[in-house]
DNA sequence: AGAAAATCTAAACATTTGTTATCGTTTCAA
DNA sequence: TTGAAACGATAACAAATGTTTAGATTTTCT
């Protein structure tokens, strides 16, 4: 547990009792590897933190074929957030890609720290605020960078990616086709 | 200010005396249309609130041409919302599209709410999570959703904007040309 | 260790999207 | 009010990206 105490204390100011107080309202979890967190048409309740591993969030067109969306790497949370926030069923799916562990936030344990933490809501305002400066970066990126740009600085938001996943999803991720990305590669801009 | 007053009442409890006190630190401001609220390369220190008019978000990329990111309507905030977080230099430009009256909510006021409104973290933390379901449907979009598709939608999320914007900013803000989206406009499906 | 599955590259061809130029219409500002 | 600029549609051509298939290599699972 002592990597989500850090992040939390770096985020907001938090007593040991009130830390010990929350985190015994989550649990610790193991998934192998390709296991399934989370499933379309199901109300997400849990937000998870990652200890070890690493998630990636997918969504599945009408036509059958999965789009990468989002990697989780360590010691940060991940969710299907927007249908966490408003209660509705979900269209993504949370894999692992390797094995990992993470720490359970069920909804239960998230609505006390609103209201009973001290900074609770803050901390709910910079987790929501960090992830909106995240996504606006990627809109911007879509339009002012080519496929290209955007492949060779994904390190930035995801390092060491290249070891931890295989070109497809990372072609998936950025809106483009394993073969195109193969032969962008090839390229020397 | 009988519009901001029922919104934010609207998201959190608060009563006519912390109303007033917060909304005394704002200014109303009128802009006529194409003008510059904001600007690249300063800090962005303000939030807007629409009374009335369409405000513009775009980014102007290296080779110089600009791309729609964002519009906001009456009754929305609007701000280079991340890099007034983050206290970075904007790569935004905010510009009216039409004649349009704004609340500015300086830094000062939106600090000040934060540590003296009774649910004035809850408000922050409502109006980043309100932005972050909006950038999520939109990225979700662009992976599952083809241009036409998203055009056929948009009013879904910008109503009447075809009777306010024209056409090429629309195509701007889906992506593509404004010489592609007369194409697109022409086919069936 | 070995068989099956996944992965990456490559090439040929198809489709989508961008670019440039033109034209008629509408909107805007002096 | 009028001339200039902006706007939207269209066509022809160019560039980017997708699709399918194949083959060689690596990884995974038993």
């Amino acid at each position: 547990m002592e990597q989500i105490r850090q992040i939390m204390k770096q985020m907001i100011s938090i007593s040991g009792d009130e830390l010990n107080e929350f985190l015994n309202q989550t649990i610790t979890k193991t998934f192998k590897r390709e296991e399934t967190l989370s499933r379309p048409n199901s109300i997400p309740n849990e937000i998870y933190f990652i200890n070890k591993g690493l998630i990636r969030t997918l969504i599945t067109d009408n036509e059958g074929s999965e789009h990468t969306i989002h990697f989780a790497l360590e010691n940060q949370f991940i969710a299907d957030y927007s249908n966490f926030i408003q209660k509705q069923p979900s269209l993504y799916t949370l894999k692992t890609v390797e094995e990992t562990q993470v720490i359970v936030l069920p909804r239960s344990a998230i609505e006390w720290g609103y209201e009973n933490l001290t900074d609770g809501q803050k901390m709910g305002r910079l987790i929501a605020e960090f992830y909106f400066i995240y996504q606006d970066d990627r809109i911007k990126n879509t339009y002012v960078r080519t496929p290209k740009q955007r492949y060779d600085n994904i390190t930035d938001v995801f390092p060491n990616i290249h070891n931890r996943v295989p070109q497809h999803m990372i072609a998936s991720y950025l809106g483009i086709t394993a073969v195109h990305l193969s032969r962008l590669k090839k390229l020397q801009f």
